[in-house]
DNA sequence: ATATATTCTACTAATAAAATAGACAATATA
DNA sequence: TATATTGTCTATTTTATTAGTAGAATATAT
């Protein structure tokens, strides 16, 4: 399952993204958490994670908000899930930017957790990491 | 991630299937820890899950243990992780065994979070309901 | 009877998820 | 330059979940 972390960046990214097209300046944390019913001290946490992360960007004072911080195109939903719920591997021994051994395995090679787990995680990165905040804008999902 | 749960369960019950072909009895808790590395008393938990869903088989008393409760070929993964970890579904507006309404969803119709989730569900369930735990010990993944 | 096993009830500890509070810093603009 | 606006940062709190433990009760083979 998804974390309501990770859905509630989603559902603002998302947003964001059909804001971006309207030309409109950035868009306040209130107004995005009134607009997709999301707590807003928990978006606050959850836009400045994705912005330290470079995918969001933010401006402040008055006029301020958050914007997209690169091209629609150019952000994948698989990077936004791993920076709000970590690694989308199933096991961490197939984890490709958080991989370490499985306490209890005795040979990975052999392992047939692991080489089930490596299928489902194939496709799934197949799916999220090749499909971008502009396909599932223009509800488009690659696969 | 899988749990640790879901992990020690599929180790457990991956071994049960190894010594099923070896026809001699029912493997007791303690040794099947003390094989896979599982905290006996979290097995005990893991097992009973197993055996109350059917999964499993036990005999009490001495000379008892665990067996497979049915055959290795109609043990699906998803079936035990699905015991274990609940739903496989990223969002529980795409689990069929668990279906509610999330919280947050305007219109599950225009979700775009659903639409990506349910490619990925699809596709994972796909591999892991159709995979049984024979194949799982052949180390043949389907699709 | 007795040793061997699972079963059941009831905890506990540790960690993570979800949400909140309030002071601080930057910026537009009047 | 005073002020309202808006994100940033640090710290807590609450709640839920995960992982693991303890011990008595129950069933069974010999």
């Amino acid at each position: 399952m998804l974390s309501k972390k990770a859905k509630y960046g989603l559902q603002a990214i998302i947003f964001l993204a059909k804001e971006e097209k309207k030309k409109q300046g950035p868009i306040q944390i209130a107004s995005l958490a009134k607009n997709e019913k999301i707590p807003k001290k928990f978006l606050e946490i959850i836009l400045l994670e994705l912005r330290k992360q470079g995918i969001l960007h933010s401006k402040l004072g008055a006029g301020g908000g958050y914007s997209l911080g690169k091209a629609a195109e150019k952000i994948s939903i698989g990077q936004v899930v791993r920076i709000l719920d970590g690694p989308l591997a199933q096991v961490s021994c197939l984890s490709k930017t958080a991989y370490h051994k499985c306490d209890e395995c005795k040979d990975e090679k052999t392992c047939e957790i692991r080489k089930i787990m490596k299928k489902v995680h194939e496709t799934t990165t197949r799916i999220l990491d090749r499909t971008t905040l502009a396909d599932a804008v223009k509800g488009k999902v690659n696969f």
